[in-house]
DNA sequence: CATCAGGGCCCTG
DNA sequence: CAGGGCCCTGAT
């Protein structure tokens, strides 16, 4: 393992070259800042977002890449340079299985046409989805890191799940330098293999400890298969998902949802999301959660999970370009 | 200073 | 299937 052994220490770090490049083509429609970038998501040190250019780390097999993605297409006719970072040398075949893995995590080759008209065809969704069109409900994380990502979203706010985030990946964590840019890259499963609970719990993570140990072994044994998932109908692997300690019902759907692209009508609609979607959807204080189930799925169906993506995150790229009062009061930090 | 709830989940009864 | 407890932190 190569997990920092002294964790008083600086993380290890690592500087990677240039090793390969080719493009991808999306399918038309795409939404290049909007598919890379998620403005509702927590900052990480995990990826540099600068609008057309997107850098992060990417495990695949045994090898950790550093990865840039630059918008070089437009909406209509897209494209997407990629330029793998490496410290050896890339075969094509490699580079080939790069070229699908970031295909996959990037959603790039979804039909989103269909959705689309759906949305322009409802008022309260038109100008997100004008503003988004061609967006993806995409992942640059694997299964198990989104899953460790979850578990340090879990009955925390944003603040301290900033924090634990950073003490684990100084602890664990990977630093990639390349292209002027650090990215982190997340610690594999077995490299917690060693670590006690109670060294976790050091880092202040609270009763999450257990779970990621926990999460860690399950997918270091291969108890998960996360290519075997990505074939399952919803239910299956969300059954599958929920075996995880530490997964139920909310996690697994945003694992299914975000790492596996599987849509999905609404089921749920917890308190917090219910007073941001009556205010998104209904401009009024609180909707009965009922309703907005039924109105959403009627017009979505399956695609309900994506249409709530996309008036999220136009949301939030709204609230960045000029800060809404009542979104401030309803994100604590 | 004390108390509480938080962008869930597990466990128990 | 309902409800209590969980780590820790910032808010009150």
């Amino acid at each position: 393992m190569d997990a920092n052994p002294d964790r008083t220490m600086s993380p290890v770090s690592k500087r990677l070259r240039e090793s390969a490049s080719f493009v991808l083509h999306p399918t038309a429609p795409f939404h290049f800042d909007g598919t890379v970038c998620k403005p509702s998501h927590f900052p990480s040190p995990l990826e540099v977002w600068e609008p057309g250019r997107y850098w992060h780390a990417l495990r695949l097999k045994d090898a950790l890449y550093g990865v840039r993605l630059s918008d070089l297409g437009t909406a209509s006719k897209p494209a997407v340079g990629v330029t793998i970072f490496s410290d050896q040398k890339i075969a094509s075949a490699e580079s080939e299985l790069i070229r699908e893995e970031l295909e996959w995590r990037f959603d790039l080759n979804v039909d989103l046409r269909e959705f689309l008209r759906a949305g322009q065809n409802d008022p309260r969704f038109r100008k997100a989805f004008r503003s988004l069109r061609g967006m993806r409900a995409s992942c640059p994380y694997s299964l198990y890191e989104l899953a460790i990502i979850c578990v340090l979203l879990q009955n925390a706010t944003v603040r301290r799940t900033v924090q634990m985030t950073g003490a684990l990946l100084d602890a664990f964590g990977t630093e990639l330098r390349f292209d002027s840019k650090r990215v982190f890259a997340m610690w594999r499963p077995a490299d917690l293999d060693n670590v006690s609970e109670a060294e976790l719990r050091a880092l202040k993570i609270g009763y999450r400890a257990r779970m990621l140990k926990r999460l860690s072994q399950d997918f270091a044994r291969g108890a998960v298969d996360e290519f075997r998932l990505r074939t399952l109908d919803l239910d299956s692997a969300k059954k599958e998902l929920m075996k995880l300690y530490g997964v139920g019902p909310e996690t697994a759907r945003i694992l299914m949802y975000s790492a596996c692209h599987q849509s999905h009508p609404l089921l749920h609609i917890a308190p917090w999301q219910q007073k941001i979607y009556s205010r998104l959807f209904y401009d009024k204080p609180l909707v009965p959660a009922r309703r907005i189930l039924r109105d959403l799925n009627n017009r979505f169906g399956d695609r309900a999970s994506l249409a709530v993506d996309y008036a999220w995150e136009d949301l939030f790229w709204r609230h960045r370009r000029n800060p809404i009062d009542w979104l401030q009061k309803e994100i604590r930090l």
